[in-house]
DNA sequence: CAAAGAATTGGGAGCGCTCCCAGTTTTCCC
DNA sequence: GGGAAAACTGGGAGCGCTCCCAATTCTTTG
């Protein structure tokens, strides 16, 4: 069991005072590169570390950022999304050496207390927040606190000055239904996610250009929600098969697994019979029985680039509200018939 | 924007002094009901919140829990255990006034630098650590430091005097195989986890035992690694068929997915040619296609649970170590035939 | 060699809170 | 109504650190 030291302490033993082993620890120049190893061999032999309420006190600033996953969307915590996300986000807060401090609302009543707490008690130098539905209250009242924040996600209708990151959900349903317009495809159906949520409304956007701009008729039969869920997909492939398409765009990759499975079922083979493209490449480890075309977020970067953006922010200021859109990739496997 | 207020200001404010203030934000008793009205009142309106650096300073505590995912088990993180087991921590940290920390190591480096500030630094009033491989120096770190914790989860050989939580993974591989029995199997098959896994281990202990318990032999042939992945699940009952199980007990859900589809694709019915039971009940909400009997693990109390531990060993003490294994229970669904 | 300047070091003050103790006020009871 | 006890309140000290400024020591240079 080791003593619990203070700078004080280490100064004596040193035979130097508080601010020298202050100025060692923070690496601050102006000390004797002598009386500096003097200093770093104690600090070595005793395990000292500075006492971070005190020096948070002293400092104003805490080295912790707040990850806020709202009532709204803790349910889905389980995501596979959110888990590489929060990877992300912990690989550049130990490189960078900031705490993660995690807040995931359950109820309206977790909400009240810990906001307030939160953006109030400079318990945070700053908070990366995931977007919610347009009616939560917590971006409003992250606002009013003069606390550093960033949107991972974008809200339908985003507030002035918030700054944000996203990907180009838009394009990136652009880039799957033009690949498969370009590999022949006419009838291209689109299983959407839950029509609540900007990525899924972003992505039947991307479908619905890709298709106009290359002269293709929207045809509302083809467009079924899948609710994000393997299960919907399933559903919503059987809903689709009377209308005949070609191909299908599912604007998840577990929806479209589910739609490979409905497929299969029905007789039909992928990607003769149908192709089939999904969105996200975040299963590629869980789930390797279809090489599934589909299109990358990269939200390991992502989660590193929140944290990097959240930082400037603390350091300079909000202003201007930075606002990033990171772009998607084509992944092609077996599933779109480009590779026969 | 609202301005940071330090008790001193409140003080004024309500016409009394800091340490009135302070008592009535800490629910002391001795203040009178008048005043103590007052200065709530001055509190509601100033949106007042304590500065959690100067508390945790005077008080030598934090409020914060740490959640320590050691590198060996990182890769897991998108393991619904997880996700599950991170639900049920912070909503008991939300009941329970405390802020969560999460220290998600992905390489060595990151475990040499962050374990002594995360230890020494007192800026955690406890942590909790998943269990890990043996060799990890993850818990006698810990030990060394005057730190409380627990570990969820255990190792193979568990040092003397920590306190830990874990689930009987014994009793319920019992339970699920002694089912089979039950309804008449002989030739039940084992698909295991991987093996450098205390649970897997254990799982294949309480299988073993309920056949001896009912004076089945055990056929080697019959047990396979299924490395807790479904393509594991899946291989693994290719594996199995030729030598004509009439029923599999699969140590995780996501391998007996696997199974069941290896049983489909092989034309096999279930669960009348072979019954299929699983382990964890994890995945009810992604995952409905099959009706799967299974062992529930109770991974959400499992969580909460870990937060009264620690708080109770923050409290108290860890003399005597805490040592809590929670149950099973038998999820009688469709794969295992009962309900025919 | 002295004076000026640069490099290094030490100590006071203060961050905002809690805790303790010494007042001060109120209440109670004979 | 007076004294003792109870209830309440205020202020000093201190938690361990950083930051600033003054003091000291070491270099340089004319």
């Amino acid at each position: 069991m080791i003593k619990k030291m203070t700078l004080e302490e280490i100064g004596k033993l040193a035979g130097v005072s508080r601010s020298t082993v202050s100025r060692v620890v923070n690496r601050q120049p102006d000390v004797k590169a002598e009386v500096r190893e003097r200093v770093m061999e104690v600090i070595r032999e005793t395990g000292f570390v500075p006492n971070s309420a005190a020096r948070s006190l002293a400092t104003q600033r805490s080295g912790i950022l707040g990850l806020v996953i709202p009532r709204s969307v803790a349910t889905f915590f389980g995501d596979p999304y959110f888990a590489r996300l929060t990877q992300g986000i912990t690989q550049a807060c130990n490189a960078r050496g900031y705490m993660l401090s995690l807040f995931l609302f359950h109820s309206n009543n977790d909400e009240e207390l810990l906001l307030p707490r939160l953006s109030q008690g400079s318990f945070l130098d700053g908070v990366i927040v995931q977007a919610t539905r347009d009616d939560d209250p917590i971006i409003p009242q992250l606002m009013k606190a003069a606390l550093p924040f960033l949107v991972v996600g974008r809200l339908n209708t985003m507030p002035e000055g918030v700054s944000f990151i996203d990907v180009d959900n838009v394009s990136g349903a652009y880039k799957a239904v033009e690949h498969l317009i370009n590999l022949g495809h006419e009838r291209i159906a689109h299983i959407t996610g839950s029509l609540d949520n900007r990525a899924s409304l972003d992505r039947l956007i991307g479908y619905k250009n890709a298709l106009a701009a290359h002269n293709l008729p929207v045809d509302e039969n083809l467009i079924v929600d899948g609710a994000f869920t393997e299960d919907g997909g399933y559903e919503a492939t059987r809903d689709l098969l009377p209308h005949q398409p070609d191909a299908i765009f599912a604007a998840s990759d577990i929806m479209a697994i589910g739609a490979l499975r409905a497929l299969k079922d029905a007789g039909l083979q992928v990607p003769n019979d149908v192709a089939v493209v999904g969105f996200d490449d975040l299963l590629s480890s869980y789930q390797t029985e279809f090489a599934l075309t589909t299109i990358r977020q990269p939200i390991l970067r992502f989660g590193v680039s929140a944290v990097e953006v959240i930082s400037d922010i603390i350091e300079n200021g909000n202003t201007p509200p930075r606002q990033k859109i990171y772009d998607t990739e084509l992944i092609i496997r077996e599933t779109c018939g480009a590779r026969q």
